[in-house]
DNA sequence: CGAGTTACCTTACTTGAAGTAGGTTACTAC
DNA sequence: GTAGTAACCTACTTCAAGTAAGGTAACTCG
């Protein structure tokens, strides 16, 4: 009963602590380099338990990256939600995109590792799970352009994902820029495009 | 001096050996899953000759990575070279790139992995290596558009380049997609922007 | 209460791949 | 020839992922 002896938790409890505590990890020192047993003993629990938890380290990092992704799935959503037009509705999911990766380092972090299985059983639910994010997008597209085809819509959700993917990346390297900043140079892009424009 | 008597080779022709099948090896089993025991014994030499030559996986597929980013480079400078204005710049650079990727899928494999080692000491070095294409990109725009700074100017090439990538990814899922429909999607977006136009 | 069951948890192991120490063979120049 | 170097190998260590088999706390039902 003393400080030092670890409370038995029950399972759910046990799963989001071991989440957020591998979230840290992975973050800080990158999913290969970050080990099942550092983690573990961070947690204050054995190594066996995270496996009967996650089944392995793939499905431990994949849990993470459903979580972050959830939580930007949602910060988008709701700040798109009942925009009266398409430019707003995009200006309005782009700050909410850089603000969320600006105060959610770590989840980001994480969400930057999906590739790290690229070859492994689990590629594809990494894929399912992005999507969460391209649907969303493409059917914001649908509601507001309803004259191009499916193929255009879903191709140009995915266009603005990476896009905002790489830009947030590249965010990371100029911390003089600010979620606003990054939302202009993208909304400059991506609404009026490269083509040149007076103003 | 039988057939089962492997070769001495020069250094430089031996590197390029292992490169090549480390490149496909990489490409089908994903970074993680493939094993330096394994190319090793594709090449037909020891493990420590790739240790001896690139110091370590990680450098290994660096090298990898390498060349077929100098490739893509290659093949999107050659396509822009002489372009009379931006448009015709960006389409052909645009085209050159996902016809790229469709004739060299196994390089673009390897590429799509350089997120693998995010934590890594490598990781300066990827971005560094991949600092070839936006460095392109921004030069190209600087020359056709001086209206716009720096900052937007760098912001803007890399929102191409990661939009481009992961559109790259979505075509690989739709093979239907030709180069050429690709390169019709980037340029709807990318030269008129989502704002509603008409034709 | 106390016997049985469940579910949280552990120690101690196997396996497999990255990376290395140190020696061997063949080509090259004199 | 033979000295030197560049290409190469066998056999090892190390470290982390994943597992087998069992212990212990808590809860249920008589």
């Amino acid at each position: 009963m003393t400080a030092t002896k670890r409370k038995r938790m029950p399972r759910a409890e046990r799963e989001r602590q071991m989440i957020d505590i591998a979230e840290t990890v992975f973050a800080e020192r990158g999913y290969s380099s970050a080990s099942m047993d550092d983690i573990a003993e961070l947690v204050g629990v054995s190594k066996p338990m995270l496996y009967e938890y996650f089944n392995s380290k793939e499905g431990l990092l994949l849990a993470c990256i459903r979580q972050s992704r959830a939580a930007l799935r949602l910060a988008t959503e709701q700040a798109v939600a009942g925009a009266p037009d398409a430019e707003t509705a995009l200006h309005r999911g782009l700050l909410a995109f850089f603000v969320f990766i600006s105060e959610h380092r770590q989840g980001w972090s994480v969400l930057r590792q999906e590739m790290s299985f690229i070859g492994t059983p689990a590629a594809d639910e990494v894929e399912e799970i992005r999507r969460q994010q391209t649907d969303l997008i493409a059917a914001l597209m649908s509601t507001y352009f309803d004259g191009r085809s499916e193929l255009q819509i879903e191709a140009s959700a995915e266009f603005v994902v990476g896009a905002c993917d790489r830009l947030a990346i590249w965010c990371e390297r100029h911390d003089e820029v600010t979620p606003d900043e990054a939302t202009r140079y993208a909304m400059d892009v991506l609404w009026r495009g490269l083509a040149p424009h007076d103003s």
